[in-house]
DNA sequence: TATATTTTTGAATTAGCATTCAAAATTTGA
DNA sequence: TCAAATTTTGAATGCTAATTCAAAAATATA
């Protein structure tokens, strides 16, 4: 019988599509000051039914960022993996970055807002997730870097620490572009970035 | 008649004194895990006594925050100041804000636990005056690079996006050092930071 | 079509904790 | 020493919004 399948099925649609408007709703107006039944009404659906999908409006929540979060990292290297020499990718993953930013700044938002607060266990999970997600991406760009130095591109610092600093200039334009009315494009950043990062501010080296 | 005056002092120094009390228990719970008779009795006095000092718990938080992170950058700026050459100032600036974040770990973490979600009118004027600090501070950077792009010391880049770097490469270190369990002092990596921001990673400039 | 099963609904319940405030304690001034 | 003024106290109040659940609606089965 494929009756269960089709159940199955459309459950799951049901479940994206209140995901999808719980995201919107989040994304502009944060954890707190977001009821379920805003969610409810903005997905269609009762308070009720809410709870069929979800545990409860923290569990929506973490699960909304979650995935959101997966697929910004799966994007970012997707991007990076398709260059080809050292140089392309330290670029493609900044510009990928640099992308997800500019196409969910809404979201992004949401993590300098801090409305990550761990207030109950469930989002105390969700922080341990993002700390794991983040050091598996430190890791990702740590073995990027790796390469260019064995290629002799690039100096022997300690990759950690480098690819951590590249990171962290990422987040540096992107926070400052989403903190004031961004006069122009937060991709235009990228130039500056991987200047930066290759090259330092002294002059004469 | 003086009995004012000795009233006045007296108060001032138990607010004083519950700010710290507040500080303590703040710092390692967080706000939200933090109850107002907790701090009650951290400090000696009674719930309703509070109430005395502060307006409420989250004035009581906010007040907390504010008044260390002015500690914090008027410490980073005196040792800033007191260095004589450029290159040493930037040296000082890492040195203090490392220094202070190694002092003041549990409060500093507040920030990247995301304890100050803005929930209410309070906390969003606190988020607000964490940017202007944080951008006065930029300020204050960018002029210390700016002297040195005059001297023909500094690349002559854009000079906010030059101090932003430098400040979230500092941040880099210090959060990485906050989230794992530390190996080694947090100052210690002052030398990798000055290393990659003034010279970068590539080989062979 | 009639009955059983599943799903949806949203008003009522519940819980947690900041805040209040009347009474108690302390301090002041004569 | 005493009573007026001030300060302290903490149990009782109040508020908000997440969660529940019995009844209604929709769907499946015969």
């Amino acid at each position: 019988m494929e009756r269960l399948e089709r159940k199955k099925r459309e459950f799951n649609m049901r479940r994206a599509e209140i995901l999808k408007q719980a995201e919107k709703v989040f994304a502009t107006k944060g954890f707190h000051n977001v009821t379920v039944a805003e969610i409810a009404n903005a997905s269609g659906f009762s308070i009720g039914s809410l709870y069929q999908f979800f545990e409860g409006k923290e569990n929506l929540y973490t699960t909304m960022i979650s995935e959101k979060l997966d697929l910004m990292y799966a994007d970012i290297r997707k991007a990076t993996n398709a260059a080809k020499n050292i140089t392309g990718k330290i670029e493609a993953l900044i510009d990928a970055h640099l992308q997800f930013i500019e196409k969910n700044t809404d979201f992004c938002r949401l993590f300098i807002k801090g409305e990550n607060a761990a207030l109950s266990e469930v989002m105390t999970s969700l922080r341990q997730k993002i700390i794991d997600d983040y050091f598996k991406h430190i890791n990702f760009i740590e073995n990027l870097l790796k390469d260019g130095i064995k290629k002799g591109l690039l100096r022997a610092l300690p990759p950690h620490e480098m690819a951590s600093a590249l990171f962290h200039l990422i987040r540096a334009s992107s926070m400052e572009w989403m903190l004031v009315p961004a006069k122009e494009s937060l991709r235009s950043k990228k130039g500056f970035i991987l200047d930066i990062f290759l090259n330092g501010v002294k002059k004469y080296d």
